[in-house]
DNA sequence: TCTGGGGTCCTAGGACCC
DNA sequence: TCTGGGGTCCTAGGACCC
């Protein structure tokens, strides 16, 4: 896990892996066919990530809970066609837990059940705290210390000393884990408060051309962004950097500046960034990546009164919705600023062993071939 | 030659207010 | 001898998540 491909390349002749690029289209397809299909059993869930849900289940008969955990994974496997595990708990760490167990081993079949407490008082010793919610390596370093290393010494744990060996979260699990909820399930999406672009390039970029393209199309990603979730910001802050891997030279710089008013218009956002970008590139570096990233995002109904006027300001929206209504229907990128440069630029993210788009794209829509 | 891309929350300390 | 008692906002850095 971890590892750059270029660095096992003998690892995946040797052992015959078959090597494929990311391919979000198809996660995020397949992660809405899956929330789908638990929303037809269950009314009462909350799409945590891409991969995991919480489900409520306190409306149903104790008894009916594993059966129906058992048929909401056949009902996944045969409308989506990929595995699942459920976790069955009082809290979500303890349901992660569970969720952990169920996939690890397989004599629970891909469901496992800690609503007994007695039950949760043999597994928990088996479970190590790096596997537990909200406990990464830096925590586990300090708790090993401790002596501290499963779940179950966790849960022993007095939560005023884990609140201070880990802030006010670290004492929250301990309670989850001890059975006590302190997280609800949300179910409305909170309204975000960053959006974020950045890229490693395809190849090194060197010139200020390139670099500019790259800053002119996250940028415009960023403005769409902010668009899709109803939001705009006044402010926008850049970076670029060198490799950190090699022993290149080394270059790393960022810098943020303020719009006039909150704008979510692709044309300003990227104009801003250029500008920026400019003050910060330097020639004769190798840059390895670049990124726009914007805070502070606010609604777009509380916009501050813009520069422009409101007739213009009107217009350019809804210029912008419709190049962003045509890039739905025919493809990111279809209609595009002229800035960000071709669509085949070096620089851009290789993806040479992607796999078909098959649930999105009309062009890569699998073909039957039947035989009479 | 080649090393991911997003996010959130919390805390401490400084500056400032009345 | 004794030196107030609250607040807010901002920033940087750390830790964690998927």
């Amino acid at each position: 896990m971890g590892d750059p491909e270029f660095k096992i390349r003998e690892l995946i002749r040797r052992e015959n892996v078959r090597v494929f690029s990311s391919n979000y289209a198809l996660y995020g397809d397949l992660s809405r066919r899956v929330s789908d299909s638990l929303h037809s059993m269950v009314p009462t869930v909350e799409t945590y990530s891409i991969d995991e849900s919480f489900l409520k289940l306190g409306e149903f008969h104790s008894r009916e809970v594993e059966p129906l955990a058992r048929a909401l994974r056949e009902r996944v496997h045969r409308w989506v066609g990929i595995p699942t595990c459920v976790g069955i708990a009082p809290t979500k760490t303890l349901a992660k837990v569970a969720n952990f167990l169920a996939k690890k081993r397989p004599q629970y079949r891909g469901v496992c059940d800690l609503r007994d407490g007695r039950v949760r008082g043999e597994l928990l010793p088996t479970v190590p705290v790096e596997e537990v919610w909200g406990f990464g390596s830096a925590s586990a370093a300090k708790l090993a210390k401790l002596g501290i290393q499963t779940a179950a010494d966790l849960a022993a744990l007095e939560p005023e000393n884990a609140r201070a060996l880990m802030t006010v979260t670290g004492g929250r699990m301990v309670y989850e884990l001890r059975g006590i909820s302190c997280m609800p399930l949300e179910l409305v999406e909170p309204t975000r408060k960053g959006i974020a672009v950045t890229r490693s390039f395809g190849n090194p970029v060197t010139t200020w051309q390139e670099m500019r393209e790259a800053l002119a199309s996250y940028a415009t990603r960023a403005a769409e962004k902010m668009r899709r979730h109803k939001v705009a910001s006044d402010n926008l802050f850049v970076f670029m950097h060198t490799n950190t891997f090699n022993t290149d030279p080394f270059y790393s710089n960022g810098a943020s500046a303020r719009f006039s008013a909150t704008t979510n218009d692709t044309g300003e956002v990227v104009a801003l960034a250029v500008r920026l970008g400019e003050r910060l590139f330097r020639d004769g570096f190798r840059y390895a990546k670049c990124g726009v990233m914007i805070t502070e995002l606010l609604p777009e109904a509380v916009q501050q009164p813009a520069l422009w006027s409101e007739l213009d300001r009107e217009r350019r929206e809804r210029a912008w919705k419709t190049v962003d209504s045509l890039n739905a229907t025919l493809g990111r990128g279809t209609v595009r600023i002229l800035s960000s440069g071709p669509k085949d630029a070096t620089w851009k993210l290789r993806a040479e062993h992607r796999s078909p788009r098959w649930t999105t794209r009309w062009a890569e829509l699998p073909k039957v071939q039947a035989k009479m």
